[in-house]
RNA sequence: GGCGCAUUCGUCUAGUGGUUAGGACGCGAGAUUCUCAUUCUCGAAACAGGGGUUCAAUUCCCCUAUGCGCUACCA
């Protein structure tokens, strides 16, 4: 039987960090066993889902570069499926009407309220201590034709116990009664999340269900759902969760973009590497490599390998530097750095263009001069954005001097103010405008005037860079060319500023 | 409150009944260099605590602590 695994996020909120991963772990696993990599949107709650939500999954869901392999599935197109299932296992006596009233929360906070209900029922009440549980069919039946509005409960047994065999966590089980007669219809009829999702795994044909450990328990319901249906239940891979610094849950509110895809993509990031970074938050091959490409991670993933521990995603709010997991930023340096040029360039591109930096003749005749320069300044660059930022002054006249390089490597050194505009006239007489005769020339120039060779290489590179730091000053020379170096040594801009 | 799951350097993790407990990020030092980054070398840094079992426990068992999850007519 072909696997088919299901990636099923609820749209109230944009695509979070963990369920990208739960997301990549469907995804890696599908592809490992040739099976197939199913979405569904879970939009049953209809006082918290926004098609907006929807959306930016959808986006993040793009840039990391999952596509199902079916249509996607919204699980709010399936209600009436849901409710027949309910109505069948109340026919078959497997579910009962319960006409109690709808308790109102009142403002209380949902929490509270939960773990002080519990704690008043504490051994007073059994699981199965409902006085509609029992009432005759006929009973039940009169009083819902009579209208009566009732929520559709399912009919624990007493006795026994669901056990499964969690890929991750391994065998575990649940006694009947820690298990209350969940609510599979409100009294609105509206269907209830754990019916919704076993209906919808059976009719999707999910045979692997890997989702977040949140749902553990969640599960043991979901087979006695699946055995009152007469269906076998899939198997199931729990995934470890993703936490804030300190252990504390991640949350859109406290936390803010952080936790959302989008942001990682807007600030720069590779999807391939941001992939590889969250591949190795809760699961590890066993080696001790930890750069690998999409196809490596397909081919070396598995669920016995998945952690049981949750992992702490580290980042400090208060530390720009330190916005997010230090590894991650290192991670997408790397790809920048090392990944194949070929491959990078068409994501400069788009950053240029977004930064209204690009010009179509770096994909014409200046193609080579446009290769050569990114991959000279991509060594010291973290995202895509600092092609646009830091090396605003190799793709355009228009760019800041910082002040502190300004100060630095210029005015402390005021005889630059001559000279380089004189270094300026030298290379006007140097047709072979290449490293050694730049080298030569320039080192020439330094012991003329007595200076050492990192003052002037300094201070040419504030000049032309408008930065402190950068390449070897050779090479900025020969790529920004002849013409526009001694433009930028000959300018006073700098000095004035 | 009940039930469940978890616990190796700051973080991500490898690993084993007998190991100098390994790697990565970050951090520190050094080398290289026209700056910075890269690169290279070196360094500091961990088995939550307490009981067992055992000749021997970081590893197996129990308890405690801590964290997380579920306990809804939310998902």
């Amino acid at each position: 039987m072909i696997t088919r695994v299901r990636f099923a996020p609820s749209p109230t909120g944009y695509l979070h960090i963990g369920s990208a991963r739960t997301a990549l772990f469907n995804y890696l696993y599908a592809r490992h066993v040739g099976g197939k990599f199913l979405l569904r949107i879970e939009d049953t709650d209809i006082a918290r889902s926004t098609d907006e939500s929807t959306q930016s999954i959808l986006q993040g869901l793009a840039w990391l570069g999952f596509a199902p392999d079916e249509e996607i599935v919204y699980q709010s197109n399936n209600a009436p499926k849901h409710r027949a299932a309910a109505l069948k296992l109340l026919e078959e006596g497997k579910a009962y009407r319960d006409f109690t009233p709808k308790a109102d929360p009142g403002d209380r906070n949902i929490k509270e309220a939960i773990v002080e209900r519990a704690r008043a029922n504490q051994g007073v009440k059994s699981m199965r201590d409902n006085e509609y549980r029992e009432l005759s069919k006929e009973m039940s039946d009169a009083r819902a034709a009579a209208g009566e509005p009732f929520a559709v409960r399912l009919k624990v047994p007493h006795d026994g116990k669901t056990s499964f065999e969690d890929a991750v966590y391994g065998p575990l089980e649940r006694d009947y009664n820690e298990i209350e007669d969940l609510v599979l219809l409100r009294s609105d009829s509206h269907p209830l999340y754990n019916l919704a999702v076993v209906c919808d795994d059976i009719e999707m044909g999910i045979t692997d269900v890997i989702r977040g450990q949140d749902h553990l328990t969640n599960t043991h319901k979901q087979i006695l759902i699946y055995e009152a249906l007469g269906v076998k239940p899939p198997r199931f891979a729990h995934l470890p969760l993703i936490l804030a610094p300190g252990g504390k849950k991640l949350s859109k509110r406290i936390h803010g973009e952080i936790v959302s895809m989008t942001t990682y993509r807007d600030a720069g990031f590779l999807a391939a590497a941001f992939r590889n970074f969250l591949a190795l938050l809760g699961w590890s091959a066993g080696e001790e490599q930890e750069i690998y490409s999409l196809d490596e991670l397909v081919e070396k993933f598995s669920l016995e390998r998945i952690h049981q521990s949750n992992a702490t995603f580290n980042f400090d709010s208060n530390n720009p530097r330190r916005w997010t997991d230090d590894k991650a930023i290192w991670m997408n340096a790397e790809y920048i750095r090392t990944m194949p040029l070929g491959e990078l360039l068409p994501f400069v591109k788009s950053e240029l263009r977004s930064a209204k930096l690009w010009r179509d003749e770096y994909d014409d005749e200046d193609r080579e001069w446009f290769e050569t320069t990114v991959d000279l300044i991509r060594a010291r660059f973290f995202t895509l954005k600092d092609f646009s930022s830091q090396g605003r002054a190799y793709f355009s006249e228009d760019f800041d001097f910082d002040p502190a390089a300004v100060e630095k490597n210029l005015k402390k050194f005021p005889d630059l103010k001559t000279w380089l505009p004189e270094l300026a006239e030298r290379f006007e007489s140097l047709d072979d405008f290449t490293h050694d005769p730049l080298y030569a020339m320039v080192s020439a120039f330094a012991e003329e005037k007595g200076a050492k060779l990192g003052v002037i290489m300094n201070g040419a590179r504030a000049l032309l860079s408008g930065v402190a730091v950068g390449p070897s000053m050779i090479s900025v020379f020969e790529v920004l060319g002849k013409g526009r170096s001694i433009m930028r040594l000959k300018s006073q801009v700098a000095w004035n500023s």
